[in-house]
DNA sequence: TGCATTAATGGTAGCGCTACCATATGTAGG
DNA sequence: CCTACATATGGTAGCGCTACCATTAATGCA
């Protein structure tokens, strides 16, 4: 009854044997190698690289019911935001021989809470989760799945273990406010589809106006889904999502119903870009006439001319953190700060770039 | 000397002994269900569901040394073409119990060896990997490997198992003709660190202009590492790989240092976008006295002002084509056309829009 | 009616590894 | 010299699942 081994795969013993020793051994001298005497050790070696050994990490985690795994929850692939974030956290792995696992919660709690389960089941090392929504369910899993637990890219008072992020409220409510500082008075908001992060920015976008008495439900100009699952994307150019031609389509809308508009703060860089070409088509003067502001930061957003104002935020490192963090606990290291945040920078550019003079022009204008 | 069960976990056994069955039983209901009964089918998975039982994936390669985990290579994580097509992949697994395992190989062969090492030694269900250019060694432990095997990105004669992709070289001859075609004799070619791929590209456009007697390499452009391995992206700010700054400073080098080029093909939609900043700057008219054509296709093309000529490729679909021929071919279906050939569309748009009557004139320029 | 064949289910023995103990050695202290 | 206790190594029994057979009942067909 004996099962094939399909001779192929080295295993343990192969190696044990050649080195003329026990398995638990060659697991020992895997694992904890400062328990093994050198001069094993050393053997040990030479039959691992001779064989060409490498462990089986399945039976690995069958055996010690843990793996080397780290989870991975982002709310979506589409947008570059969170492929920097997954960048960071693959640079932050190098060096150990942890594993990364993918999951796309896609924005839906029940596929979240769904994944969760099916992840904490399989003791993960560690686990990374964007935003700070989970359900009670979720939270509650997390809670009990005994593992390092990261949450990233939002900020609050009660993470689960450990949280690294910033305050989305707040970099909108700063864009704002620097928007009104420079003189701008009727602050459009361009928005595509719009996740809780995003929902967030609006919310500082509205009190940075609310305290000058500016606001104006509407002007916030918006396109895309109306739902709470986000649009599907394939091929970029069909993208309901989020595009520079969405942000295009916004800008001329906001041009036409609301001629006295004297800037826009786009949700997403994307956004302005296209309302920085509509503007350009209608040969209209940035920052004099309409001033552009945008959020995250992309490469193109300094080079663009004029010159684009955003907030920068720290995407990659976000994840890189993150992953680094997770390490120093698996070592055994303290969990550090409960809080972590990153912050973001308001990059003033060329695109809002009046002078208080212009601005107080402006305010008149205005009246 | 027994080991403890940590009780929070319900096993296979748990679901057999709640159903009345055989733990072999519930294994078959999972896996193959037409194998057994409906009525038993339905305690079972009436036992599953009251025990939120998931059956462990450790435990099950283990006994069956198979998973269910697709491996998928890519050379970068970095640029937004492999998001895309990581995307694709991911859409192309929803409904499938299948895992995606997503490997960095960074342009590395080394890394690439090692990694594929890694990957066929755990049994995957399949593998993705990106381009043509694995080492012998690499390309032999997939061959043997025993599972699917899709190449992506690219396109050759001899692919391992099956190929979906589409040709670089042709990709940039095409384009290269569409601006001879339109009128522009002296083209400069921009890029950033290049990869075989965009290498490829390169060569396409080379062989274009040499059938026309137009080549010179003092046209070709570049920045960035001059290294075999990419330079190392952070933050997108500090983009030596890639950038619209990038994109901004080649043109500006090229207007400076060869004012009679008259139009630039750049090797990726960003450093046109740099390019086109970069003649708004200056005044230049576009297409009149300098063309821009890109490549990849990303959103922000189509919505510039002029919108942007570009080479679209289909990167979505690239690997969501190659998810399902995974599937396909898991589910014992034929292997279908080992050689699947996306092609790619020539995005004439408004920054290459000369009329023939300019080509002329401008041809006559140009002596 | 008898015998081959299929359908439906179960038992047992591992898959490759590590947790848990047991067993040698060496080394210090009384 | 003997106990105590750390250091270094090994043996055994699983981890949760499935491959491989075995078994039983139901069906087909001459």
């Amino acid at each position: 009854m004996a099962r094939k081994r399909s001779s192929s795969r080295p295993t343990i013993a192969d190696v044990a044997a050649l080195a003329g020793v026990g398995a638990i051994t060659v697991s020992r001298a895997l694992r904890e190698p400062e328990k093994v005497s050198q001069q094993l050790r050393h053997t040990i070696d030479g039959a691992i690289r001779t064989l060409k050994y490498i462990p089986d990490h399945n039976a690995r985690a069958l055996a010690s019911s843990r793996t080397d795994v780290v989870a991975v929850l982002v709310p979506s692939l589409t947008q570059s935001v969170f492929s920097d974030v997954v960048r960071g956290i693959y640079d932050g792995l190098e060096g150990s021989n942890l594993r990364i696992e993918i999951a796309n919660t896609r924005y839906n709690d029940a596929i979240e809470e769904q994944l969760v389960l099916n992840i904490v089941r399989h003791k993960p090392a560690a686990i990374i989760i964007s935003g700070i929504e989970q359900t009670a369910a979720t939270r509650e899993m997390l809670e009990n799945a005994g593992c390092p637990i990261v949450q990233i890219m939002d900020l609050t008072d009660s993470p689960i273990q450990k949280i690294i992020g910033f305050s989305h409220e707040r970099a909108g409510l700063e864009m704002t406010r620097h928007l009104v500082d420079v003189g701008y008075r009727r602050i459009a908001f361009l928005t595509g589809w719009m996740n809780t992060r995003s929902r967030e920015r609006l919310c500082g976008y509205r009190k940075a106006l609310e305290e000058h008495g500016l606001f104006d439900p509407a002007l916030i100009m918006r396109r895309g889904a109306d739902s709470i699952e986000p649009p599907r994307v394939t091929e970029p150019t069909q993208n309901e999502f989020l595009s520079a031609s969405m942000g295009r389509a916004l800008m001329e809308e906001t041009l036409d119903r609301h001629p006295d508009v004297d800037a826009v703060f786009c949700n997403n860089d994307v956004l302005s870009l296209g309302a920085l070409f509509a503007c350009q088509a209608r040969n209209i003067d940035i920052p004099g006439r309409i001033g552009i502001a945008g959020f995250n930061d992309f490469d193109y957003m300094e080079a663009a001319h004029p010159a684009l104002t955003t907030v920068r935020i720290h995407r990659w490192r976000c994840g890189h953190e993150a992953m680094l963090a997770v390490r120093g606990q698996l070592k055994g290291e303290d969990i550090g700060p409960r809080i972590v945040d990153l912050g973001f920078d308001i990059m003033k550019r060329a695109s809002t770039n009046r002078s208080s003079q212009a601005a107080t022009e402006n305010g008149v204008r205005q009246k």
